[in-house]
RNA sequence: GCCCCAAUAGCCCAACCGGCAGAGGCAGACGACUUAAAAUCGUCACAGUCAGGGUUCGAAUCCCUGUUGGGGCACCA
């Protein structure tokens, strides 16, 4: 091929040697001026399974568009990439294989990491990270033991969902709502176990309140997501006292007000309380419940979760005492309730509550109304079956008689707080974070296990607790952490006094590796820190994050916690992660989700082959709003690459020299091309990539016009718009941007420039076209001066001659005028 | 069931504070170049904005109702 026809695979051949050699987007610290505005762009890094797929392409494409934007506007970008490289996948195609997950994870890492640098983003390949080296662990485990010193980080007993298949334990976060695994797709299980977690719950209200911050800056959607996650409920405590015995049973309501109007109590069947209630009733009763119990426990997650299904329980053989009015409320135990939501136990009023409702009518429990909205048509709950919801005059409520809700919720709380049976309580959803994992490849859990049962630190010292070698392993998942069977890695002298003692067996749940992760980028070689605080207070937080809503809550929420966490602990000067966050969406084909098992996926290699690395990541920005998904089949990447041959072609047809001055140039084209300047940065600041592109075309439509039928190629507008073409189209098309810079006879690089400012002399129209309507029906175009008044504008309307004619006796009722592009006459 | 978002040309998508529905692309038709084709260049056509109602001098844009599609939540007391 001809060095004048546009070819990307020689252009890919020339300049990646050049970008490799020659590092232009890898920041130096010690080189940049401290007064330099910088941004600190981060793409989500990749997990290694495989090759990279167009769900990469496109996130990499978009960041690397937010990246080098922020370049042409002359700030030193940090555009660091890593791989998330602990995780299940490797362990289970290690077991697969009989090979060591290392050499899986690596190999793939090798493959995707020569995938990205062809694919061109401009990644600062110094700080390469990946989370399953020592030199990364290590700091994982530093920082579970700052968590572990400040009680955030704690072992207890508990309930916790199972996957049966990868045979290790789950985050709640990652069971979906259906119940079954997110990542083994297995129906998940609860089972008792005794498991790390992070004390998440400490933080459910700054991690609330703190999203109100990220208001227009993330996605609303997001926001959403993570405050449904969160699920505050603001309501109270009420302790009821139990006939026969010296306990208290708290429960928590939403409706102190309605206390009055209480008649049963329910506790979940699996909660300790029901089993404890039970053993003092009769042999039967015990019997009935503990069958209930075992047939509760057999049901799915779907089962249980299906609200429309017959309420079911059993009387325990055991009463509470309202603490307003002394009387004796059975106790029930239904898997309605949930035992670890509030504290496992409700008091049901089945006259506001739909679920106390359901459960009354099916076991004839009574129903007391104690709030009665005006309005005749008011059918007691019982008959109709339908509880009342909403607000009005309390009554049969003692004290609370004649208020509305929120004052009767305000005057029951303090009639609670004088007796000492209640108080003001706020709860969430959120539970706290199971990290403990029973599998091999992840980050082992820095904790030594006396034989007193002490649970001591590993000394800072000696991290990185190293994974063992595989070699005699057994990673098969069996219910107990594989490390358990390295005995030799298990074994050790425990730190306060050198007698035996066990390590933690179990390694961290992977999302703690990418809680921290954009922080050891910014100092990712450095041995002796997790980061570097001057570093930190340089870059972060990251200005924009870019990546899947998949990860909404899971790894969001993670990281803002953990931030929030480092922050308390003074590491920190912010305590949110990310300013701004952009999330694309999927690449999909043919109107769905590319899958193996459909055999309708396409190819990122065979993608880059066909067309090239700049064709594909254009169409990428080209599809339509970032956040939309991208059906491959309604784009089209010849028309892509089409496009890149006719700007590359512009670059060469340019006859004047570099350096030429543009003014009197055509002025036609200098106004598209200041245009376009005056736009871009709003446009990429907004994610309209598709409008930038387009509005690229159009100037080189424009440009393509000029020299062949305007002033021709000798134009100095012409190449002041090709240089503009040139700079713009480095975000999105770098090899064939950067090959029209050096054809302009300019240095390199063109990702390091910054945009020319777009001059307002050069803007405006000389002659604008008004148009004049009447009743609403454009009658009449004026070519007028822009900066025509409304009198002016008004007057010449009403004079034009298709205006009178049209108007012939009929006297206007009003004119508006809109100077300078519009008139309306109303008759 | 509840909440949120969307719907513009055959297709993907633009349209600022309400002011001529079109920036760009794909697909299409025609023409130039060519022995021919590809490539390239040029020209053209195509919708009245999901439906119905309202506000307004004027609505794709604001409000209401509905339809369709997408997403989130859902026995959380």
């Amino acid at each position: 091929m001809e060095e004048n026809e546009y070819d990307f695979r020689r252009l890919e051949a020339k300049w990646a040697p050049i970008w490799e050699s020659e590092r232009p987007f890898d920041v130096n610290d010690s080189e940049v001026a401290a007064d330099a505005p910088r941004k600190y762009i981060l793409d989500m890094f990749p997990y290694p399974s495989g090759d990279l797929h167009m769900g990469h392409a496109e996130v990499y494409a978009l960041g690397d568009v937010l990246a080098r934007y922020w370049r042409l506007r002359g700030h030193t970008v940090l555009h660091p990439i890593g791989w998330d490289s602990f995780g299940l996948p490797a362990e289970n195609a290690a077991i697969k294989r009989g090979v060591d997950p290392r050499e899986w994870t690596y190999d793939n890492i090798a493959q995707q990491r020569a995938s990205m640098k062809r694919y061109a983003a401009s990644f600062d390949w110094s700080r390469v990270l990946h989370t399953s080296d020592p030199e990364y662990y290590k700091w994982n485990q530093w920082l579970f033991l700052q968590m572990f010193d400040k009680g955030l980080a704690y072992r207890k007993d508990s309930w916790v969902n199972w996957d049966p298949v990868d045979q290790t334990v789950l985050a709640n976060e990652q069971v979906l709502p259906d119940g079954t695994s997110e990542r083994s797709g297995a129906m998940v299980v609860k089972k008792k176990l005794t498991q790390w977690y992070f004390r998440i719950t400490d933080y459910a209200e700054r991690l609330l309140n703190d999203l109100d911050r990220l208001e227009g800056a993330w996605p609303a959607k997001v926001l959403t997501m993570q405050r449904n996650w969160i699920g505050k409920s603001v309501g109270a405590e009420v302790a009821f006292a139990i006939e026969g015995s010296d306990r208290t049973i708290p429960v928590f309501t939403t409706r102190p007000d309605t206390l009055f109007g209480a008649t049963f109590m329910v506790v979940a069947p699996d909660a300790d309380l029901a089993s404890e209630l039970v053993s003092e009733a009769d042999a039967a009763t015990r019997l009935e419940f503990q069958n209930y119990l075992t047939d509760v426990q057999k049901k799915t997650e779907i089962e249980r979760q299906d609200a429309t299904r017959e309420k079911t329980g059993v009387f325990l053989g055991r009463y509470a005492i309202n603490p307003v009015n002394g009387e004796r409320l059975p106790i029930y135990a239904a898997d309605y309730v949930l035992a670890d939501y509030g504290f496992g136990a409700i008091m049901a009023v089945p006259a506001h509550d739909q679920r106390d409702l359901d459960f009354a009518r099916t076991f004839g429990l009574p129903v007391r109304v104690v709030v009665q909205p005006a309005g005749d048509d008011i059918v007691d709950p019982a008959e109709s079956g339908t509880p009342i919801t909403g607000d009005g005059p309390h009554v049969n409520s003692g004290p609370l008689d004649g208020l509305n809700k929120a004052d009767a919720i305000a005057a029951m709380i303090e009639v609670l707080e004088a007796n000492g049976t209640g108080s003001a309580k706020t709860t969430y959803r959120l539970r706290d974070w199971l990290i403990s994992r029973q599998r091999f490849w992840g980050t082992p859990i820095p904790i030594i296990h006396g034989a007193d049962g002490a649970e001591i630190p590993v000394p800072e010292a000696d991290l990185p607790v190293l994974l063992p070698s595989t070699e005699g392993l057994d990673l098969k998942p069996k219910g107990s952490s594989p490390l358990g069977g390295a005995t030799e890695w298990v074994s050790v002298a425990d730190p306060r006094d050198g007698s035996p003692a066990l390590r933690d067996a179990d390694t961290m749940d992977t999302f703690v590796d990418s809680s921290w992760y954009f922080l050891r980028f910014l100092s990712a070689n450095d041995p002796t820190k997790a980061f570097d605080v001057e570093a930190v207070r340089q870059w972060a937080p990251v200005d924009q994050y870019v990546g899947g809503v998949e990860h909404a809550i899971l790894h969001l929420l993670y990281a803002r916690f953990i931030t929030k966490v480092l922050h308390d602990l003074g590491y920190l000067d912010f305590d949110e992660p990310f300013e701004s966050l952009l999330n694309q969406g999927m690449v999909i084909l043919d109107g769905a989700k590319m899958s193996k098992s459909k055999g309708n996926i396409v190819f990122f290699g065979d993608e880059i082959d066909k067309f090239g690395v700049d064709a594909v990541r254009l169409t990428m920005a080209f599809a339509g709003p970032p956040e939309d998904d991208i059906d491959w089949a309604d784009v089209s990447v010849t028309g892509s690459h089409k496009f890149l041959a006719r700007a590359w072609r512009v670059a060469h047809d340019v006859a004047s020299a570099a350096g030429t001055n543009p003014a009197g140039g055509s002025a036609g084209l200098r106004r598209v091309t200041h245009r376009f300047l005056a736009d871009v940065n709003g446009l990429v600041e907004s994610y309209k990539f598709n409008v930038v592109i387009a509005r690229l075309m159009d100037l080189v439509n424009h440009v393509r016009k000029e020299i062949d039928s305007g002033a021709g190629a000798a134009d100095p507008a012409v190449r002041e718009a090709a240089e503009v073409v040139a700079l713009a189209l480095s975000m999105f098309a770098p090899h064939a941007a950067e090959d029209m810079w050096e054809v302009l006879g300019h240095e390199r690089f063109v990702g390091l420039q910054t945009f020319p400012v777009s001059d307002p002399s050069l803007l405006t129209e000389t002659s604008v076209v008004a148009i004049v309507q009447i009743n609403g029906k454009v009658k009449e175009r004026l070519e007028v001066s822009p900066d025509i008044s409304d009198e002016d504008l008004r007057a010449a309307a009403l004079a034009a001659p298709a205006i009178v004619s049209a108007l012939a006796d009929a006297s206007p009722k009003t004119v508006i005028v809109k100077a300078p592009k519009f008139v309306n006459i109303v008759l």
